[in-house]
RNA sequence: GCGCUGUUAGCUCAACUGGAUAGAGCGUUGGUCUACGGAACCAAAGGCUAGGGAUUCGAAUUCCUUACGGCGCACCA
């Protein structure tokens, strides 16, 4: 039942429509509303009259029990009754699948996001794309549409010439064996440091050799590469993330040349300082460079190439780059040159900008050693959540794969709360804390309704017609939201509106937890709270699952 | 310098896209244990929504302007 599509035909007023009906800022005042103010000009009334007098044209159905008029608002009162049945009715029927749909309708969204470098260690800079595009992936999919996960890899460039140059200089195999990414990543930093000019020349030598196809030079690129995954494997496990194509930079090597010629054809391309540039200066920005003076492709040119490629393969609906809002203009830049070519599609491609991570006392720096890496970020959670646990519920079973749960929860929730395009400073403190508007919150919420649950031992029953009291219909008026929450995230990119949600709902359901005794209450009251238990629990899990969160039965 | 972006309670953030008394969490103070799980709940204190103008019946939200941050502005990605 649409409330508002059902308010609005039933005023059947000009100039009212569904988008009209707003939301009280509390409920004692009503649970939908109609602002008047707009009508005034229409009528040449007062808004208190029309109020007035729509009020008075209404008639109240077994929808909408009460009307008011205040102030120039009308007031709407649903049944509360029919609310409650039809909403626990429906998510005792969809479980799991309560709050998806099918309005994607197998359309295809493709989403980069995470894109590992190679021989680069994760820190807590690339949980923000890695989390936003695990669950736009998972909220994609529960909408009904067609989701490619891609994980653009940065393999591609003259650092892996550097790499090679500096582990044939200082490297051993057992040493990177043993310390894997980190022990490359030193490797690569310290070249950094220390390299002289005839390293730099020895590097661009290498990574000329790996563009050959030398087999030695290949052969070590290639190990690094397996030693990256394996290593971001284990993370994206423990993340839930999964990824459809690991198409990365250079898999675009060989399909850039047709993008330049399409360029050149259409006369887009411009020689400037020696170099091949698209003039974007009538679109008010900075040239986009397609060729470096020495003939060499830039970020550009794979980006072009890998956008075609995208469309020709998939022919996706819309194509999403998870990427911080550093590279705003670059990706302003490429997506007008896609249209400067023609390409219609070019409207598809979003950039979904976040908010930069710093340190408290600064930008994170990997050569001065300030950084955090997630892996740690992850196990000192984990830890945390232990221990706990252990002063908690030490009898709990389990006790390593809860504290896994929870912790894991910590981390990514704390990455999705807030809007993303907010700058984040990262503190151990924060994403340490169990308490108030977090995921431990939610998941302990869900572990008591479960509780709750397993001690009646009855099977649910939702009673005909029961008179929910002010608690409860709180809890059902979020339970009724979830569905629209779920698009809303969608359709801005934004899964804090679900992070938020759900702590939305825990709060009310513990509102109404402390209230109203469940196990004691007798008749109706005891199964609508049981199932009013049943159906939050469910929906909170729906919630979390979407942002790649688990939750305990105990914890 | 130009462009983009942000500024809301002591701190971290919301505010359904222009609606009614700007809400949460943390922190502070004071309560709730004869317990359906205290990782919880209740209450209090805390705000001229950075400053100034404009539009509107109505502005945290739109426009202009100032200040202070962040990011970006040609051969890195």
């Amino acid at each position: 039942m649409d409330y508002r599509e059902h308010i609005a035909k039933k005023l059947n007023t000009e100039g009212v429509t569904p988008a009209d009906i707003a939301l009280p800022p509390n409920s004692e005042m009503g649970d939908y509303a109609l602002p008047c103010f707009k009508l005034a000009k229409v009528f040449r009334k007062s808004p208190v009259q029309i109020a007035e007098e729509l009020k008075s044209s209404f008639t109240v159905d077994e929808v909408i029990s009460e009307v008011s008029a205040v102030n120039g608002y009308l007031n709407f009162k649903v049944n509360k009754a029919g609310l409650a049945n039809e909403v626990l009715t429906q998510i005792e029927g969809e479980g799991t699948g309560y709050g998806s749909s099918k309005v994607g309708n197998g359309k295809t969204v493709c989403i980069d996001y995470s894109s590992v470098n190679i021989a680069k260690p994760f820190h807590i800079g690339h949980l923000s794309t890695t989390v936003l595009g695990g669950s736009l992936y998972k909220i994609y999919k529960f909408l009904g549409y067609n989701v490619v996960g891609i994980n653009h890899l940065g393999d591609y460039g003259t650092q892996f010439g550097k790499l090679i140059c500096a582990y044939k200089k200082w490297g051993n195999k057992e040493e990177v064996e043993k310390g894997g990414i980190h022990a490359i990543n030193a490797l690569y930093v310290r070249f950094n440091d220390e390299a002289d000019e005839q390293m730099e020349a020895e590097a661009r030598e290498y990574f000329r050799l790996i563009e050959s196809g030398d087999k030695e030079a290949n052969d070590l690129f290639e190990w690094f590469k397996k030693l990256t995954l394996d290593y971001v494997q284990k993370i994206y496990k423990k993340l839930d993330i999964t990824f459809d194509s690991y198409a990365g930079e250079r898999f675009y090597s060989d399909k850039m040349q047709p993008v330049i010629d399409e360029l050149k054809e259409k006369n887009l391309l411009k020689e400037s300082e020696g170099a091949s540039i698209v003039d974007l200066e009538p679109y008010g920005m900075p040239p986009c460079l397609i060729l470096r003076s020495d003939g060499a492709t830039l970020y550009a040119t794979r980006d072009l190439a890998a956008a075609t490629y995208r469309k020709n393969t998939y022919d996706f609906y819309k194509c999403l780059y998870v990427v911080a809002y550093q590279q705003n203009l670059h990706f302003k830049q490429f997506f007008k040159v896609l249209e400067l070519m023609g390409k219609e599609w070019a409207k598809d491609l979003v950039h979904v900008a976040y908010g930069m991570v710093s340190l408290e006392d600064g930008a994170m720096s990997t050569r001065r050693g300030k950084v955090v890496w997630l892996e740690d970020v992850i196990s000192k959670c984990v830890e945390k959540a232990y221990a706990v646990i252990n002063e908690k519920n030490s009898a709990l079973e389990n006790k390593e794969e809860i504290a896994q749960t929870v912790g894991l929860g910590a981390v990514i929730f704390g990455a999705l709360y807030n809007n993303k395009i907010k700058d984040i400073v990262f503190s151990y403190d924060k994403v340490l804390s169990f308490e108030g508007e977090t995921s431990v919150y939610v998941q302990y919420t869900c572990a008591r309704a479960n509780s709750v649950l397993t001690k009646s031992g009855a099977e649910v029953k939702l009673p005909k017609g029961y008179e929910p009291n002010a608690q409860e219909f709180e809890v059902i008026k979020a339970l009724a939201a979830f569905p629209q929450t779920v698009l809303d995230a969608a359709e801005k990119y934004e899964p804090s509106l679900i992070a938020r949600y759900a702590v939305d709902l825990a709060q009310k359901y513990n509102k109404f937890y402390i209230d109203c005794k469940i196990l004691t209450a007798e008749g109706d009251a005891k199964d609508f709270r049981l199932a009013l238990t049943k159906s939050a629990l469910q929906t909170m899990k729906n919630a979390l699952s979407l942002l790649g969160i688990g939750v305990p039965e105990k914890m």
